[in-house]
DNA sequence: GTTTTTCTTTGACAACTGTCCAAGATTCTT
DNA sequence: AAGAATCTTGGACAGTTGTCAAAGAAAAAC
């Protein structure tokens, strides 16, 4: 086999692999619907299939197994859902608008994208009896962990001051607010929903300055 | 039937009432055991019953459904979790008592009862796909988070403070170390679990009193 | 001690699960 | 256009699930 066609037989592979690499993350799509739908404990193959083009068999052509597929619509959830408040962190010019902007998009998203995120703790929750989930959560969790500094840090730098709690400690706090908010939403419990924003920009505060 | 033999089937009545709940909360527990170690999603009747001393039929002589034995166990794991602090509460003279006492506790049932902590994240989480689930769910929240409160302002109380954000937010940020540390324990990273504990006591610091 | 009620077991059922495979359809190569 | 590689389908499989009912065991009532 000469040069050419060695690099010509590379290119029909990567086509070939970019094909492949399409379909997979296609359904792993799929997948993500179904189990922001359904939740991991009712979410089956055909069911996953049925909200795709494709017949059932069809996961097994493009994924190991079940474990592998849902790892891999995790993996999607992460691209979606992980850099979502970059853009306010960047053309922010106070810290007011960092506030009020952060927590705009904080209530936006808890609405707009609801089931996704009682999905991801839900899949969260799943790697804590299934170990084979840890790893990606794990990572998913410390990018989490990470926006949700990025925000907080610059808040701070905005202000003239510094965080009053470590990263961990930042993270946790907005997450557990987020994840009882989502609880109320879910609910269809307004005021507490309302109430839960009405107090978020005091917490922030409370995170970032004490008594400057 | 006389006004005797009225009492007398009463007393009868009241006394199989007692040995069908008697069975019943024997079987609820087996159940929570079981629902502890495998979770939501992978718990079947069958793997109940043999958490039991009896076979699987029995279940259905005792509960209409597994929803019903499930919210059955449910509750019992509040019987169980929900007073944890008081008698710390009760007991402490001072504030650092008090607050060192805490901590304490917290992480020694985040270690002691972890399969049970995570079996109530699970069903918390559970609710936001199964509507059935939320009104227990939600009132057994709030059990909690009333618990957390009568730390935090008993804490407040004793430093002669006053809380530094809402019964929500402690609670929150409480329950989010929490479960962030039962993460990490149940992972086996025991020095992020010991950094949470070193660092437990600022934040309940930081939850009341901002710069006194 | 016999009858009646209560409890428990066992096995059956239909539906559903993840997995695999043979056959057909499609696409690409030459 | 023919052949080869790739993709997709639909059905079969063994196992599991919740549910139920008939039959047997145990307890209670008389």
């Amino acid at each position: 086999m000469t040069d050419v066609a060695e690099s010509k037989q590379d290119r029909i592979a990567r086509r070939q692999v970019d094909k492949f690499d399409a379909r997979r993350t296609e359904l792993a799509v799929a997948t993500l619907h179904t189990l922001a739908e359904l939740g991991y404990a009712r979410t089956s193959l055909r069911e996953i299939a049925q909200n795709s083009e494709f017949s059932h068999g069809v996961l097994h052509y493009y994924f190991a197994d079940k474990r592998d597929l849902i790892i891999e619509a995790v993996r999607q959830y992460e691209r979606v859902c992980v850099t979502r408040y970059d853009e306010v962190v960047a053309h922010a010019t106070g810290p007011q608008q960092l506030r009020d902007e952060f927590v705009a998009m904080f209530f936006d998203t808890l609405v707009e994208d609801a089931t996704l995120h009682r999905l991801w703790y839900d899949l969260r929750n799943q790697s804590l009896f299934d170990e084979s989930f840890r790893a990606d959560v794990l990572e998913i969790d410390g990018h989490r962990e990470a926006m949700v500094w990025r925000v907080i840090s610059r808040y701070a730098e905005l202000r003239e001051g510094v965080p009053a709690a470590s990263q961990g400690t930042v993270y946790v706090t907005l997450d557990g607010i987020f994840q009882r908010a989502l609880l109320h939403h879910l609910t269809g419990n307004a005021e507490t929903v309302a109430s839960l924003r009405a107090e978020l920009p005091d917490v922030i505060d409370l995170l970032v300055t004490n008594g400057a």
